[in-house]
DNA sequence: GGAATCTTCCCCCAAACGGTTGAGGCGCGA
DNA sequence: TCGCGCCTCAACCGTTTGGGGGAAGATTCC
């Protein structure tokens, strides 16, 4: 079973280019291609293939908006692969959050470009060293303000710290003190040494710290919202 | 000029075998080797090494701590790749933490990982595919849970907003009133009407809401904690 | 055997908060 | 022109919070 591949690109010859690459192997096969966004959710309806390699700067319907389009629609696993010259931050997460499953710049070395297309079809993702790089950092930067925020949060006990992340998850004393199963005062006494070691006045600023020490991380929230 | 690398893992056996698979390079010389996360961080101190190639599971340090110790007393520009055989999310988290310019798993080919030392000793940063499809989906996922919690805030108007916002700084009530120039009934009413239509019951809540909701991002907060 | 720390709880009290109702002014679209 | 929603306030009232003490039991460390 080959992976049937989708090629969008408002060049001709890029496109000719591309499918002529991939088309020699034998586990790829192009199914169709695509000179704008349009075309590229329409050809993405009529061919379902398993990887779309997608430009961005294209007529009509860019490569972003048409990934979201083409995610939305699709009842079938499709993978979209952005492939530009380009990799400004904007264009990364943008993709990203549309629904691409790699980035990869046109630079990419022939051989690369195909193992980068069977990565994607086996369903792992695939960046660009340079916006790797940029993904890591954005990630692992906000998790602690360098140590002037977390050596504060070490002054806390454990308990402090468990009290902290109820605060933070917006529960009153008396519910804290349930969820804890200690008594209300208790759960007071704890907010007060945790205001007072982290030198805050009030508990929406404990909850603030709580989010912006990486305490807390938005998303992993027990409230619904 | 070729890559010196470091090899450090606790099993000789997968050393030897890495040290000769890259020492076939012209471009790659081993400099180095170590059992454990310790002498690592020794060998990285005596040989200043380009990149690192380091198992995690080791006795005495693991490899997540000598990756951290080493970055941080590294004043060359050193890579560290973490080269293991799970890739459980803890440790992949921690690892990027901790500095790590990589993260790829044993069963990777050979080429792969020559190709691998090559891209982080440049100054790119390298996922293993499955990986990198979770980071991203850590990354995707945070700005906004979905219209659900967007929705919501589409019913604020700009400035309930506007209000919500100062009062995830952790600002009173009073404070808010002075910031934005009105009285203080002004904003309790406001609050008053955030808390209603976001079906919150105070303001600890707003706040948790407005980080959760991407209204504001830890980092961007005016305080500086 | 202390000393220190953490956890658990109590009292009191002033301040802030949250909810409600109501009201005046303003702009915008029907 | 007449509503309608928004912003601006006010007064009232009950609840929650935050800060000030203090104290008992458990633990760890010296």
């Amino acid at each position: 079973m080959s992976i049937r591949v989708a090629i969008v690109d408002d060049q001709a010859l890029v496109r000719g280019g591309f499918a002529t690459m991939l088309g020699l192997q034998d586990d790829i096969e192009v199914v169709a291609e695509a000179g704008d966004g349009a075309a590229a959710v329409e050809i993405a309806r009529a061919h379902r293939p398993d990887v779309i390699l997608m430009d961005i700067r294209m007529p009509e319907m860019d490569g972003l908006a048409a990934t979201q389009a083409i995610v939305e629609i699709a009842d079938w696993p499709v993978k979209v692969l952005i492939l530009t010259t380009f990799d400004p931050d904007e264009y990364v997460y943008n993709a990203l959050r549309a629904g691409a499953s790699g980035f990869v710049l046109k630079d990419i070395s022939p051989e690369d470009l195909v193992s980068a297309v069977r990565t994607v079809a086996d369903g792992g993702a695939l960046l660009a060293p340079s916006v790797t790089r940029r993904l890591i950092g954005r990630f692992a930067a906000p998790p602690s303000l360098d140590s002037l925020v977390v050596s504060r949060l070490d002054r806390l006990t454990s308990r402090e710290r468990e009290v902290l992340v109820a605060v933070a998850a917006g529960s009153s004393n008396n519910e804290i003190a349930e969820d804890l199963f200690v008594g209300a005062a208790t759960v007071k006494s704890h907010v007060s040494s945790v205001l007072t070691k982290l030198g805050l006045t009030n508990r929406a600023q404990a909850v603030a710290f709580a989010y912006e020490s990486g305490l807390v991380k938005p998303g992993d929230s027990d409230i619904g919202f």
